[in-house]
DNA sequence: GTTCGTTGCCTTTTT
DNA sequence: GGCAACGAAC
């Protein structure tokens, strides 16, 4: 297989002084898009520089005088908006530090911690994350006392996704259940009524979830009128990445923060919508005219990324989807040296090995490790791969599943701090008290009902010398001596007039209890004590306590954990693994697609429901893959999976491989050579 | 009555 | 490899 890669070192276009707005533009619809007044919206292809046009904008407004803090971008990942205004200073030199850019997340926390009162909470709410729902939801469900020893009442994660479809598509619990989950009909009264309890513990602890962030600031902005006409003179110019993935709430409150006055742009693909099942609505899209009826909508068709040979491929995969709005993208590059290769392997390791192996090949031919990546459905499917490339020695970096700062070590450490920032905060509460030898989720509760029926409990200010109150306490008899450490660890938190430096506070709960804990309860303490060495090293960026604790909650792996983002530990050589919804957005010279198996993409859960809605949201994600390559795109599969536990079984190619004409892949043929 | 260790079952995607 | 259910030990 001769190839001719004759790479430049990579360099970053526009970073000349002086703005041109053309002059890296290969097509006047950006000029036009970028400069015009009023409304917009871009659907436009894959690679064809969406969030380019975005940046542009942004370049172009701060260029006509148009103040930071008057622009609000909202993006899907907060790592997005931070490149994008790095891209804006290469462009023009303009201070950006007032403008409001980051996820939907990101924005409602910052507009909640200013004004939660309004709502009932303080401006010290907890956010919980998956976890925290659901240890939260288990504990309603003990407490609730159901019968569900005949008939299976819903997980708590079920139960909590239900809860979670029902507000971000703004849908009845009942016809949601009717919908998706006909089998818990039986359910509905003990359903709803867990529904209240949750919403009601949650204000009582003064945390909110997830979707309450976005649903509580809708709510604060709709109901009081002078903060909504506040924000809205404020930020004259809102800006949309990824539209296709906004939810319901999400594209109200983008309405609302547009209002009569303000300049919208809005960019998305519908044929990259993946996030149905977190209740994102195409449908916004397709509404968009009749909301905004004066807006100019253009369609950019161009592709600039990949190579013809692998957009043709890709336009001819999503054609099979009948939901679309057609397009028929053009590849601006010129034909390169490959096709995309379909490789049958016999099982998983032979898969691994040869994708390694063909790391290792384009490697040694000049490639970056950087611009090489692995996607795959599911994170779990990137487990051999994973110990090839270790066994190896090539270096990679890995978007995994659970978040830097979901790991259980490092919600344990933040647990401690939660609980002293927020006094009502029983989830982090009875996580500090549960990591005590002798004391399980009943002493944590008698704990905890000791603690509340103390009214300090319920106060704010000031913060507490916590033992003063909580040696008092009865604990079992083989955990009050950790107890008695735990409470003097907690008054090391606080400082007499406020709190503690994130980074001090960390050192102390370290050093008065965590590092015991730790030690007899991990195998790999050694790693998980440098995970926290790093934590508090990231810690230091930090003055502000409730900052750096949204901060953990709302940063996602697509982000860069702290880990990726130390200097000397970045990871410019590395190879990507991700799952192909957090590969979103990014783009690689050459892509490994991994796992084309029928049932294992499209997962067998979506083939068994036999709904065509899903299987073709399945197929846009297969899209997405496809075109996050530019150069070379490999597709592998095994045809026997030995790892199933129902024994070894025979798998099929992927049903998607039927939907194109063979004649746009070559397909491989591996041997192994000894 | 509660905690803790062991076995067996299942594995989507994320802010 | 993680979590629920079960049964043994405290």
């Amino acid at each position: 297989m001769a190839r001719e890669y004759k790479l430049k070192p990579k360099q970053n276009a526009g970073t000349q002084s002086g703005i041109d707005y053309r002059a890296e533009l290969n097509d006047q619809q950006y000029a036009a898009v970028t400069s015009r007044p009023g409304h917009a919206l871009v659907i436009a292809g894959a690679g064809s520089g969406k969030t380019r046009a975005l940046t542009y904008r942004v370049a172009y407004l701060l260029d006509q005088e148009v103040p930071a803090k008057s622009i609000l971008l909202l993006t899907f990942t907060n790592k997005a908006s931070r490149e994008m205004l790095e891209r804006v200073k290469e462009l023009i030199p303009q201070d950006t530090s007032d403008l409001w850019g980051g996820t939907f997340h990101s924005i409602c926390n910052r507009i909640l911690r200013r004004h939660a009162d309004e709502l009932g909470f303080t401006r010290n709410f907890s956010i919980l994350d998956t976890d925290d729902q659901k240890s939260l939801m288990k504990q309603l469900i003990a407490s609730a006392k159901i019968e569900t020893k005949n008939r299976r009442f819903p997980k708590p994660d079920v139960l909590l996704s239900i809860f979670s479809l029902s507000e971000n598509t703004k849908t009845s619990i009942e016809d949601i259940i009717d919908a998706n989950y006909p089998y818990f009909e039986e359910w509905l009264d003990e359903i709803i009524l867990l529904k209240r309890n949750y919403t009601s513990k949650k204000l009582e602890t003064n945390c909110m979830d997830f979707d309450d962030l976005l649903l509580l600031a809708l709510k604060l902005l709709k109901q009081d009128e002078d903060l909504r006409q506040l924000y809205q003179r404020k930020f004259r110019y809102v800006l949309v990445d990824e539209y296709q993935d906004t939810n319901a709430t999400q594209c109200e409150l983008i309405d609302l923060f547009v209002g009569k006055k303000n300049s919208l742009m809005v960019v998305g693909d519908d044929a990259q919508s993946i996030y149905s099942w977190r209740g994102a609505d195409m449908g916004n899209i397709l509404t968009f005219h009749g909301r905004y009826p004066d807006a100019c909508i253009y369609k950019i068709e161009t592709n600039y990324r990949s190579r013809p040979e692998i957009l043709e491929l890709s336009n001819a995969a999503i054609k099979a989807n009948v939901s679309q709005i057609p397009k028929e993208l053009r590849a601006s590059r010129e034909k390169g040296s490959m096709i995309p290769a379909v490789i049958p392997l016999s099982d998983p390791r032979a898969q691994a090995d040869f994708v390694t192996q063909r790391i290792q090949d384009l490697i040694d031919e000049g490639i970056e490790p950087n611009e090489i990546a692995v996607l795959y459905r599911a994170h779990y499917q990137s487990m051999e791969v994973q110990m090839e490339l270790t066994s190896r020695d090539i270096p990679f970096q890995i978007t995994s599943g659970l978040r830097f700062f979901e790991q259980a070590h490092i919600k344990d450490v933040s647990a401690f701090i939660r609980f002293v920032v927020n006094r009502r905060d029983e989830i982090s509460f009875k996580r500090m008290a549960g990591m005590l030898p002798g004391i399980g989720p009943k002493s944590a509760d008698n704990l905890w009902r000791a603690w509340v029926a103390l009214p300090i409990s319920k106060q704010e200010e000031p913060p507490l010398a916590f033992s003063e109150y909580l040696l008092e306490f009865k604990v079992p008899k083989k955990a009050s001596a950790h107890w008695e450490q735990l409470c003097y660890t907690l008054d090391e938190l606080v400082t007499r007039d406020g709190f503690q430096m994130p980074s001090e506070m960390i050192l102390s709960i370290t050093g008065g209890v965590y590092d015991d804990y730790m030690r007899e309860s991990f195998d790999n303490f050694e790693q998980r004590k440098q995970d926290i060495q790093q934590l508090m090293q990231y810690a230091r960026g930090y003055t502000d306590i409730n900052e750096f604790l949204s901060q953990l909650s709302l940063m996602s792996t697509a982000d860069g954990d702290p880990k990726a983002n130390r200097k000397e530990e970045k990871n410019e050589d590395a190879v990507t693994l991700s799952s192909i919804h957090q590969a979103k957005g990014l783009e690689w010279k050459v892509v490994f697609l991994i796992w084309l198996a029928d049932g294992m993409f499209p997962i067998k859960k979506i083939i068994e429901t036999e709904n065509n809605d899903q299987l073709e949201e399945e197929r846009r994600l297969f899209y997405v893959a496809l075109t996050r390559a530019k150069d070379e795109l490999y597709l592998t599969y095994p045809t026997l999976n030995p790892r199933s536990y129902t024994g070894e079984i025979l798998q099929t190619p992927s049903r998607f491989f039927d939907d194109f004409s063979q004649d746009l892949v070559e397909e491989w043929q591996v041997h192994s050579g000894w």
